[in-house]
Order: structure tokens, then C-alpha cells, then sequence
DNA sequence: TAGATTATTAGAATCATTCTAAACTAAAAA
DNA sequence: TTTTTAGTTTAGAATGATTCTAATAATCTA
């Protein structure tokens, strides 16, 4: 049984065709930030079988069981994330691409306050690059 | 002639109903950040006539004229702002509201390194906010 | 006031995402 | 094994935010 197959089958999802596909994908690089535009792009592209809806579902199934982090970065696209920990990101428009800034590569001397009876739920922090000239 | 007309002649923009009408409750208060969706039910319920086309014109276009700012918070809503200073919002989602960050109220002890050949354009950062309990 | 220019509008189009409901498949039960 | 069930995939429709189109209307300038 492979890896993407004993990943599934913790989180008591059946390794099907589809999902042992993205599974593979997902588990085949140390880290991936992926749409699902290009996600059906590279599968298609293998000749597997499978639609957006699917890819959609189980993105975010995977997302629920914590096995990818979905967060949205500028505008409409959903992006999910291989790497769990607490992180940021570069986003490179001319590639459409997102490089990770890990925790310890920000450090906040000064921390604004926290509105009256709220609570932080979440950081997001992108930073926009562009081509030096 | 009133402030929205001032504003809008300098702009080079004709001073319609429609215009007056949006650049009087930008300028009404001291910050704003506003979508076309709370715009339009604010409009229409000061009986003004106008269009969600021409509520998006406008905004994208004193967006262009730099008398407002334009981003996106999250996922797919564009949000305007007349605070043009460089600045980062908390995000409180139970009344889909933003509250201004201003930059002296962060700052940053260690900075993430620029990958090579790029810039940094914007930085984002959002914090989003949830009851305490 | 005429003619030129700019603005507004309804509704269609677009795009990412979700939903629906039918067809299918894997796993469990018999 | 076969049958049953519960979970999965799918095409295509629906949704929601935004933009586009092309017709109509308002404003400006001479
Ligand atoms: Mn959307
Ligand atoms: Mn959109
Ligand atoms: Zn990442
Ligand atoms: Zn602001």
C-alpha cells in the first residue's frame, strides 16, 4: 500500500483513483501551494480521470482534515498549502506563485491591540512582489 | 459648490448625482472602508437612483484618481478605503467590518529576505478577529 | 443651443466556487 | 460471493462578485 493510500486511509477516506492522484501529487514535493486550476491542469495532463467538482471536494475535504491549509490570497483564488506550520507568503503575480516566509523569518517588535472583546483568530500576511525593473 | 464637487472637478470628473452622491458620504466620515454592496443599500436608501455598474465605476475610479484606495480582504470582496496612508486592518467577520492598523502600531524587529530579482510592491496583512468566547 | 464628450444603466457575460441529483464504486454485511 | 450501504464522482446548473456591452442620458464647451 503507498503512501498516498495509508494517508487516506487515516483520515478514513477511500483511496480512490482520484484521490490517490492528488494525494501522490500533494506528497511527491516538499511543499506545494496549489490551485485547483492547476491542480485539473497536471492531472489531466496524466491522463487521470477527474473533474473539478471532485477536485474541489476533496481539496477541501483535506483541507477539513487538516491534511492542507486553505486560506485565499488578493482577490478570488482558494489556495491550499502543504506546509501546516504558521507561515506567510510572497506572492509573485508575474508567475502566479507563492513562496513560503516561515515564522521565524518575521519577528514583530511591536504588536497592535486587540480590539475590546475580540480575540485573534488569525494572521494573514502577504507580500507582493514584483520584477526588479 | 460643495467639497464632493470641489474633489471631483480636480479629479477631471463630471460632477453627476450619482458622483456627489458617493464622494459626499466618503468624505462625511473620517475613515471608510466601504464595498459596493454596502455602498448601494446606503444610496438607494437615501432614495438616490444609481446602478451597481455605476457604483463600481465610480469607486474604481477614484481608485485610479488615488482618492481611494482598493483591496481585497480574504476571499472575493473588494473593499475601498479613504485611508491612503500605508496601513493593515483587522478583519472582524461577525459584522464584516475593518478596523485600521496604522504603521506605527506594527513594527517588524527582523524582516523575511526578498527573493532574488524581485521587489516588494504592497504588503497585506490582515488580522482576523473572532469573540472572545 | 448644437455637437461632442462623458456617464449611467439594464442586463448579459465571466470566473471561481458550490450545489444538485443521478450514476458509480468501494467497503461492510449477510 | 452476493447484496446492501454508505461514500464518491460527475455534468451541468446555480451562485455571487465583478466587468462588459451597447443603448440612452446628462454634462460641458463653443
Ligand atoms: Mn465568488
Ligand atoms: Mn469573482
Ligand atoms: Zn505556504
Ligand atoms: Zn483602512
Amino acid at each position: 500500500m503507498n503512501d498516498a493510500k495509508e494517508i487516506l486511509k487515516k483520515s478514513k477516506l477511500r483511496p480512490t483513483i482520484q484521490r490517490v492522484a492528488i494525494v501522490d501529487y500533494i506528497i511527491g514535493k516538499h511543499k506545494v501551494h496549489i490551485t485547483a486550476a492547476k491542480l485539473i491542469k497536471y492531472l489531466k495532463n496524466k491522463k487521470i480521470n477527474i473533474s473539478l467538482a471532485t477536485i474541489y471536494n476533496n481539496l477541501n475535504e483535506l483541507a477539513d482534515k487538516g491534511i492542507l491549509k486553505k486560506f485565499y490570497v488578493n482577490n478570488d483564488k482558494m489556495w491550499f498549502d502543504t506546509n501546516l506550520q504558521d507561515h506567510y507568503h510572497f506572492y509573485d503575480s508575474e508567475k502566479d506563485e507563492l513562496i513560503d516566509i516561515n515564522k521565524n523569518e518575521i519577528s514583530f517588535s511591536k504588536s497592535p491591540k486587540i480590539p475590546n472583546g475580540k480575540i485573534k483568530e488569525s494572521i494573514n500576511i502577504i507580500i507582493n512582489l514584483k520584477n526588479k525593473n
